[in-house]
DNA sequence: TGACTTTGTTGGAACGTTCCAATTATTTAA
DNA sequence: TTAAATAATTGGAACGTTCCAACAAAGTCA
């Protein structure tokens, strides 16, 4: 009792068998006996033993850990994110450190080799802006599975899972392009990142493939966030030929375009098309629901994390490109429920 | 080369000193001779030696690790409270286990006693609808510090840090009575929480203090969600005397109560009043701008944190009760910013 | 000079588990 | 009856670190 924690050999001690067998029974080996499993389960109850896994960890030089680093917890899309991954991984029976970087590079150097030092056996990252492939080179190196989401690494030999993003922004603008519109603008997001020349590419190609013309003054960079879409729209207001409609880099954006269309007494769906990105959860509820392109951000951190889980458990570790699909959901903001007398867009 | 992984007497062999000596360096110890310092980290460089805090924290019995677990991360009220954590947490070159319950007690139970075998060193909880004392016994009898965010649990022996529930609904009664509302609503959340009933009772009590008749009818019980603001809104719009101003249990029921407003044609601030409760951060950017009690989550997880990492350092637990205070902010959506004349709300 | 102190360094024993090879007890096969 | 197979258990060595007591070398004091 004076000794400060229960062991395997307390409870061997209480009920006069080995350690060895008290770890067969915790490892709930066919092994043992069912009367003497009875019994070591019984004493392990009695004596409110727990279970040390550093020690276990330490001998199996194997962790039921995983780590998740993403850029921006506050923003839901990847809030949603880290649940999906919690979800799979719970259920697995292995638990995450999660740590946000806020999109600093070196809070995320840190982070990360402090993960590694607490012998995770996986990662999933959606990594910061900047984020080079040296920065995984020491997980290559020593056969530790990464799995990069949302945001690719160019020339990382590491696994990643990411979304359609050119096809989405091509199917948002076909479908503002089939409600008639024809200055469709590109709202949000910073200009260096790749998903955002991934979307871009999709809106100018798709423009190209019908027949609209590109301009240039029709794309307007922000921050990725609520106040980065009522700044880009009051931007896109400015100009002599004013768009009648937009395709947003995310939904935050989106939601802040309509807050910006609101203020300067416009109606989003009704006097202005939006087109959001991504399908976070107020996208539904939100009045007018936002019309978006559906990413699943839950589901996305589930297949990020089977796809970790799949590479821990077969332990070879090659690297696996997955391009997620999206679908166009179309919902208010876009005015398609109404018919082209009721939208008071011009067009 | 041959041998799996590089440890402390792989680089003490490399230098030519004992592993202790490398220990010492590792730890920072201010007894070993520069020189061999500056050689040993070359070592550990060069071999690319990583830490191993498993076999530390087996030799310490203590490791740099907390827990913490919230009941909704797709909420971004608790997404916040994550991220407050989080860098105070990370500062203190601690490194967090995250888990979302999603109201789930079992689930509860399974990552919180998954996180004590993985040795935390504290736990920050938020936790689950019907959380008992009796399950944070195990962490009060090994001497581990537990703080319960957010959410309270009666009679049990670790800290806590809540928000002034009471005074927050009381100040924002007060604020809509001073706009010359006398039928005030409370709208949303589940009526068997205890923060439900903390701030229902400062609604309550104001309304009392200000001689307004309370009437049942207008506290309408919903999910604590966007969706359920909806719902609860058109619920009380279905009365004979209809409210004219509401205080929402928080942020997100206040926005579906916008949502639902204006799908009836009715702007919120102009002609029904709104106050929110938590203060998120869309609550500053959204259109109108919310009037709430700000609770400053971001705040709360920082100050949960050092409350932690204070008990883990002073090494005696002795529960502390905080309760942290709100402030009535006020925006657009209570029509504070009209004159009496403007808005067209009944009173 | 001898007795101390200071500055670095060190081997070995822990920490709590798992794994391996060895052992005993029991059953089956011939 | 003995040999072989099966079932259940076991002691001890590992895993990679930290801590402790001991020690050597050099400097300090009177």
């Amino acid at each position: 009792m004076a000794k400060g924690r229960v062991t395997v050999v307390d409870i061997a001690n209480a009920v006069g068998v080995s350690k060895s067998t008290v770890s067969l029974v915790l490892q709930a080996s066919p092994l043992v006996n069912e009367a003497t499993r009875t019994k070591v389960m019984a004493a392990i109850r009695d004596l409110g033993y727990v279970y040390n896994r550093s020690a276990a960890n330490l001998r199996q030089s194997t962790s039921k850990i995983i780590g998740m680093v993403v850029n921006d917890l506050t923003n839901s899309f990847f809030a949603e994110l880290a649940v999906g991954v919690d979800m799979v991984v719970q259920s697995a029976e292995y638990v995450q450190f999660l740590a946000n970087t806020g999109e600093s590079i070196d809070r995320q150097r840190e982070v990360v080799a402090s993960m590694r030092e607490h012998g995770i056996s996986g990662l999933i990252i959606s990594p910061a802006r900047g984020t080079e492939a040296a920065d995984f080179k020491s997980f290559v190196g020593s056969g530790i599975p990464v799995v990069l989401v949302v945001r690719n690494v160019p020339g990382a030999k590491v696994s990643s899972l990411v979304s359609d993003n050119h096809a989405g922004s091509f199917a948002g603008v076909e479908h503002l392009a089939g409600l008639g519109h024809t200055r469709i603008a590109f709202l949000g997001g910073f200009p260096d990142t790749a998903v955002f020349s991934e979307r871009f590419h999709g809106y100018r190609d798709a423009l190209s493939r019908l027949g609209i013309p590109f301009d240039e003054s029709l794309v307007v960079g922000s921050a990725p966030s609520r106040a980065g879409g009522v700044e880009a729209i009051e931007r896109a207001m400015l100009l002599a030929e004013k768009p009648t409609a937009a395709v947003c880099f995310n939904d935050a954006v989106a939601f802040g375009v309509c807050d910006g269309l609101r203020s300067r007494r416009m109606e989003p769906g009704l006097d202005f098309a939006v087109v959001g990105f991504d399908d976070v959860i107020e996208a539904k509820t939100a009045v007018p629901a936002l019309t978006t392109i559906s990413v699943d951000p839950q589901g996305m951190g589930r297949r990020a994390a089977q796809l970790l889980l799949k590479q821990i458990n077969s332990g070879k570790v090659e690297a696996e490109s997955i391009v997620s699909s999206v679908r166009l959901v179309v919902r208010q903001s876009c005015g398609a429920q109404f018919g082209k007398a009721e939208r008071r867009m011009a067009q």
